[in-house]
DNA sequence: GCGACAAAATCGTCAGACAAGTATACTCGT
DNA sequence: ACGAGTATACTTGTCTGACGATTTTGTCGC
């Protein structure tokens, strides 16, 4: 894209406008896994000063995006099967919690009815360009707008950065090529039913079958992609 | 204190050691809610640079150890009754996770074990100067025990952003001083013979009593304060 | 070919400086 | 005398530049 021009910086200033484009560009896989990310890179990369590089990149490592020890340049992770399953329980754990207390309501957020719409234009054509990272940022968008609607920051807090890591292996495997995104709407639909008929069981049942499945599609990408690449 | 010999500096870094010195006095109560702390005055008191006290503060707001918005000072955050119960909503749903993951396998982790000694025998002298604080780090260190068993390392960061915040309260209100600690420390044994029973669901419901309680504890003591400095 | 030493690259920390925004105090008009 | 607008001081955001420490890489000798 345009990267000369001055960005249009969206909030308050340089700073959080690098580290969203960084991001950004992480979990779009933009940045492959295992790839350096000096401080000096980025703040040539954007012609900003080291300092704000080196803030940007602390940033990310405590959200999980990058991985990187004392003296050590930052590597965007490759996640294993350790941390996919340990990322999907601590997903779980949120989730669960999130669309209980909204069943418990019947509260059924219109956010999340949206994305669901979104998720439907973009799975209609697969062959678009670009189609792929809209159906990703349609799934996180409706996941997100389930615990937003609960209104307790700091479990939109921890979701957020939960969130980021999925993002960033969903990018990185693109699990959703492999599968039918029809599916996943009909999952998220029936998980709305639930909470809108008022049922916390039934709905942590489902999300909890769903989210089974997206973990199974990401664990059988990572074992595909090893199986490949095995004969080192 | 001795400011200018060289620190006794603990892990591998000045930045580290830092954090951890001024995360101390916040949670302790040291730094009393709603005092500012500049940057300045950081660099100041532990003869740093600006920079270096900067990237502190920045770390403790991203925990909710702090609070700020840009270009104003960092205050040290007054948790009202929203935030108590957002508080303690989000910590339910993260130990309670934790309990089940537990009692599924019938494991009681041994540092929880370890944890309640500390604190039965901080709860004998409730004369003795310091004891207060001994048996809140107990009660952390319990409560962290559980969940650190479970072996996420997700679910464990976590929880520790939460414990800041609950450490931070308890230390503010000092909760701790207007009940019986062998009451709390009951409380635990329950949770843990249920765990290993091996019955997840009544863990659970232990635990959201025992969570309940001290909940309630924190907010008859925030309502108390408040009345107390009500003719302004 | 392998291990040890030297060189390069990178990070941690510091000092100093300027711009920009915020909060406070002061002045002026009514 | 009091309120409103402005001016000043304080604090933060960012940059430039630099030096020591540590990790990594590359080379040399055995």
């Amino acid at each position: 894209m345009d990267g000369q021009t001055s960005f249009p910086l969206g909030p308050s200033s340089l700073t959080e406008a690098l580290y969203e484009s960084v991001r950004k560009r992480i979990v779009n896989g933009e940045i492959a896994p295992g790839e350096k990310l000096t401080e000096i890179r980025i703040a040539g990369e954007y012609s900003v000063a080291r300092p704000t590089a080196k803030a940007c990149l602390e940033r990310l490592t405590a959200l999980g995006l990058l991985r990187r020890s004392t003296h050590k340049t930052a590597v965007v992770p490759k996640l294993d099967e350790d941390d996919i399953r340990d990322l999907y329980f601590s997903r779980e754990t949120v989730e669960r919690a999130a669309v209980a207390t909204l069943a418990r309501t019947a509260t059924v957020p219109p956010e999340a009815v949206r994305a669901q719409a979104a998720m439907k234009a973009a799975a209609g054509d697969t062959a678009a360009n670009g189609a792929f990272a809209s159906q990703v940022e349609a799934d996180i968008a409706f996941h997100s707008a389930l615990v937003a609607a609960v209104g307790s920051r700091r479990l939109s807090r921890m979701h957020e950065v939960i969130l980021g890591e999925v993002h960033l292996t969903m990018g990185q495997f693109q699990a959703h090529r492999t599968t039918h995104p029809m599916n996943v709407v009909h999952e998220h639909d029936d998980i709305l039913k639930a909470i809108g008929d008022g049922d916390p069981e039934q709905a942590q049942r489902l999300l909890a079958h769903h989210l089974d499945q997206a973990q199974g599609r990401l664990l059988s990408q990572l074992h595909r992609e090893r199986s490949e690449e095995a004969p080192a």
